[in-house]
RNA sequence: GGCCACGUGGCGGAGUGGUUACGCAGCGGACUGCAAAUCCGUGCACGCCGGUUCGAUUCCGGCCGUGGCCUCCA
């Protein structure tokens, strides 16, 4: 099986190789914890959740290394304490327990590791005094910043010449910078904010520079180079630009990761996101109105790569899909099948989940066309397949319950009104037969007849 | 302004130098007391203008439109 991945520095699909298949090692750009998660930040978290998945599937459950960092030092969560008036410890576990329960509801396994900032300050500092020792970085003013004219790939990920960079600044530069481009490693902290030692013999206490952050927590779980680095297609300019050139600079290394992979962006009902329009919605909002699942198929239809306009329409066509695949699946539990070839293969393709669920609709058109144990066998292949992506992973009847605002009905009185409209249909007494069924259609329940009798189910 | 992407049928969304994507909705039919559900069938496309080619939605160029980054936003 081919697996191939977009590399964002080479702008092309390329074999994946891993540089060890007993540790394929992956890591990607998660929360800086002081808020509640929007939708757009649930993207890369379900789409690198199906790559880790994927990966194991290939080398094996317990060969894949997945770190996702949390982001706990922060001007923004300061600033979201001051404004609460709670310590920035109280704003990150919260919001960091917040995060978890969100994206658990999303159907994202846990990433191997979840480090967070204020636990690897040493290894930062270590990073940050080989920077200085090698000339590429320099201290300032009790700031210690990257000298980007020492790294001479710098621009190549993000595609930008320097020169043209610096003419296009429309940042006021900080007089303290050797050249406009020099990004902070290391920056004093005012009374009030968090702070630790300072390096390089800075006396002044401060605190890291967003940036090297995930340098060193890349290299303290994943080391030197690994396999794969992802995040937001906002995060290449300066972000992983900036890690890049960390990175390689502390360790005179030719690459950092061997695949770079970014998601695209997020459009809410055809308008960018932003709290000034005020259609900010969070994970949380979306969870109270649709189910995880829903929420997770509904960003699988699209390719990783591309643009989504996240809309109520299109969340409601992800629910009646879902509805229709799960009808197949019904309430078994068994789960020992086998994901389908094809299916597997459009994952391999650079993550094509789109055609990877056109799939799961042929296994599931094939399976209502079979009857027996043949159809027992497609099911088992329709849910294996879907698991493989995070989907189709309970039972119809459990899944049936993560709809929030469903109508909650008395299963006996439902039973009785069906016998009695069936003892009416018998009778050919129509009129009452359909004056039950409009009984418990006001119920919200739906009544469907068939060769085999009467079933029922809550209103979609 | 600079750089980087994207533009497919009513809607969502893959893919391809020549042959049905697929899904949702719609329409027709089967089934039904009538519905619902289900099943079967079915119409609809490749932003605009040039170029390369026997042939382009697919390659190249230009234009228009949308979005992202350049400001520690996924």
């Amino acid at each position: 099986m081919e697996f191939k991945l977009y590399d964002t520095l080479t702008r092309e699909k390329r074999t994946f190789v891993p540089i060890d298949r007993n540790n394929v090692r992956m890591y990607v750009c998660g929360p800086t914890v002081y808020d509640f998660a929007h939708i757009g930040n649930a993207r890369p978290v379900i789409v690198f959740d199906v790559l880790f998945r994927l990966l194991r599937h290939v080398y094996g459950t317990d060969n894949v290394t997945y770190v996702r960092n949390i982001t706990d030092v922060d001007d923004k969560i300061n600033a979201r304490a001051a404004e609460r008036g709670v310590s920035i410890k109280d704003v990150t576990d919260e919001t960091y327990k917040e995060f978890s329960a969100d994206v658990k509801a999303l159907g994202c396994l846990p990433p191997t590791v979840e480090p967070r900032a204020t636990q690897h300050i040493a290894a930062m500092k270590e990073l940050i005094e080989r920077l200085v020792q090698n000339g590429c970085a320099y201290v300032a003013e009790g700031h210690v910043l990257f000298n980007v004219s020492a790294m001479p790939d710098y621009g190549k990920l993000s595609k930008r010449p320097l020169d043209e960079m610096i003419a296009g600044a429309r940042v006021e530069v900080a007089p303290y910078k050797k050249a406009p481009t020099d990004f902070v490693l290391w920056k004093p902290s005012k009374a009030g904010e968090p702070s630790w030692d300072s390096p390089c013999g800075i006396t002044r206490p401060g605190r890291p520079g967003w940036h090297i952050e995930c340098s060193a927590m890349a290299w303290k779980h994943l080391g030197e180079t690994f396999d794969i680095h992802g995040g937001g297609i906002d995060l290449v300019f300066p972000h992983h630009e900036n890690e890049i050139a960390q990175s390689r600079c502390a360790f005179h290394t030719n690459v950092m990761a061997n695949y770079w992979m970014h998601n695209g962006f997020l459009q809410v009902e055809g308008e960018k996101m932003s709290k000034s329009l005020g259609n900010f919605v969070t994970i949380r909002d979306l969870l109270a109105d649709w189910p995880g699942e829903v929420l997770r198929l509904n960003m699988l239809r699209t390719q990783y790569r591309q643009p989504i306009d996240w809309t109520v329409k299109g969340l409601e066509e992800s629910s009646k899909i879902l509805d229709g695949w799960y009808d197949l699946i019904g309430d078994e539990t068994n789960s020992s099948g086998t994901p389908d070839a094809e299916f597997v293969g459009a994952l391999c393709d650079d993550l094509n989940t789109p055609l990877a669920m056109t799939q799961l609709h042929r296994i599931a058109g094939e399976a209502r066309a079979a009857s027996g144990s043949v159809q027992i066998e497609l099911n088992r292949t329709l849910r294996a397949s879907g698991m493989l992506a995070g989907l189709l992973g309970q039972t119809r009847r459990k899944f049936m319950q993560t709809y929030p605002r469903r109508a909650v009905v008395d299963e006996a009185k439902v039973m009785s009104l069906i016998d009695a409209r069936t003892a009416a249909r018998k009778a050919k007494d129509f009129a009452e037969s359909d004056r039950i069924r409009d009984e418990l259609a006001a119920m919200g329940v739906v009544v469907k007849d068939s060769k085999d009798g009467t079933t029922w189910e809550i209103a979609r």
